[in-house]
DNA sequence: TACTCAAGTTGTACTATACAACTAGAACGC
DNA sequence: GCGTTCTAGTTGTATAGTACAACTTGAGTA
C-alpha cells in the first residue's frame, strides 16, 4: 500500500472514531446548546444573518429539520426572523442578544476543551490541520463525509 | 487573535460540522449498517467477541441502549448471542458470517468513498493530515468530548 | 393569466439515545 | 446458609434529530 493510501486508510479510521465520540459527550458538556443547535447559532453569527435554506445546504439537512431547529431556536429567544421586504417567502435569521451571548459563552467553554487538548501543538501544526479541516469539509457534496 | 488562537477556533468548527455531519450521512450510505451498528460490530471483529456491558463501557453508552443495538443487530442475523456457562446473567456477542460478510462489504465501501473525497490531495498532505488526526484523537480522554 | 419554481411548515415515522424501574443471577458478610 | 448487595441485561417512557412527502404561499416566466 503506497503512503497515499495508508493515510487515506487512517484518514478514515480516525475522522469514524472522532464521529463516534463527538455527539455523545458533546451534549454532557453543554446541556443548555445541543451541537446542532450550536452550530446552527454559530453560522449565523459567521454569515450575519442567513435563510434557513442556506442552513440547511450548508449542513446538509433538510429544510424541514432546520425548519424545526428555528423553530425551537427562537422559542427560546436565541434567534428571530426578519422578513425579507423583497421576498415574502424568505425569512433571514439572526441572532438576538441572547443568542450572541449563550454563543460566546459555549464558545469560551469549547474553546477552553480544545486549547487544552492541543495545548502541546506548534503553531504551524495547528495553522495546517486547520486548513486540511476545512478543505476536508469543503470537498465534494456526494463524496460526503463517511 | 493570534493564528493559532484562531486555528483552534477553525479545528473547533470543522470538527463540529464534521461530526454533525458524519452520523446523517454515514446512514445515507449505508442504510444496511449504521455508523453505531458498524462501530459495533467492529469492536466485536477487533475483539473476537465480547459483552454487552463491555460495549457500553467502551463507547461511553448506555446499556439499554446498547441492549437494543444488540437485539436489532441479533434479528438481522448480524451477531449472535452465547450465554456464558459460567455466569449465566452474561451473554457473549459474537459476529455471524454475514456479519463478518457485512462489516466487510461496508469498510471497503467507507474506503473507497474516502478515497474519492481525498483524490486530488497530495500525498504529503494526506500524510499529514492522518498523523495530525492521530494526534488528535489520542489525545487526554478530559479533553477528549467537545 | 396560467404554469412552474422556491422557501418554508406540518404530518408522520424512524433511529439513537438516556434514565428509571424491573428481573434474574452471583457474590459476599456474618 | 441466608439475606443483602452487586452485576447483566431488558423494558417502559421520553426526547432529540432526522428524512420524506404533502402542503401553502409567494415570485418569476412563457
Amino acid at each position: 500500500m503506497s503512503a497515499a493510501e495508508s493515510a487515506v486508510e487512517t484518514i478514515q479510521r480516525e475522522m469514524t472514531i472522532f464521529a463516534r465520540r463527538a455527539r455523545a459527550s458533546a451534549g454532557r458538556m453543554h446541556p443548555e446548546l445541543s451541537l446542532v443547535s450550536y452550530t446552527l447559532l454559530g453560522h449565523l453569527e459567521e454569515q450575519g444573518g442567513c435563510r434557513a435554506t442556506d442552513l440547511a445546504a450548508h449542513y446538509a439537512l433538510d429544510k424541514s429539520t432546520v425548519s424545526r431547529q428555528v423553530t425551537a431556536l427562537e422559542r427560546t429567544g436565541l434567534i428571530e426572523r426578519r422578513l425579507d421586504p423583497e421576498d415574502h417567502r424568505v425569512q433571514v435569521l439572526h441572532l438576538t442578544e441572547a443568542g450572541q451571548e449563550i454563543l460566546a459563552q459555549v464558545t469560551r467553554s469549547r474553546r477552553t476543551a480544545f486549547r487544552e487538548r492541543l495545548r502541546d501543538w506548534p503553531e504551524e501544526d495547528l495553522v495546517r490541520f486547520a486548513a486540511y479541516l476545512e478543505r476536508y469539509n469543503a470537498g465534494p457534496a456526494g463524496a460526503d463525509e463517511q
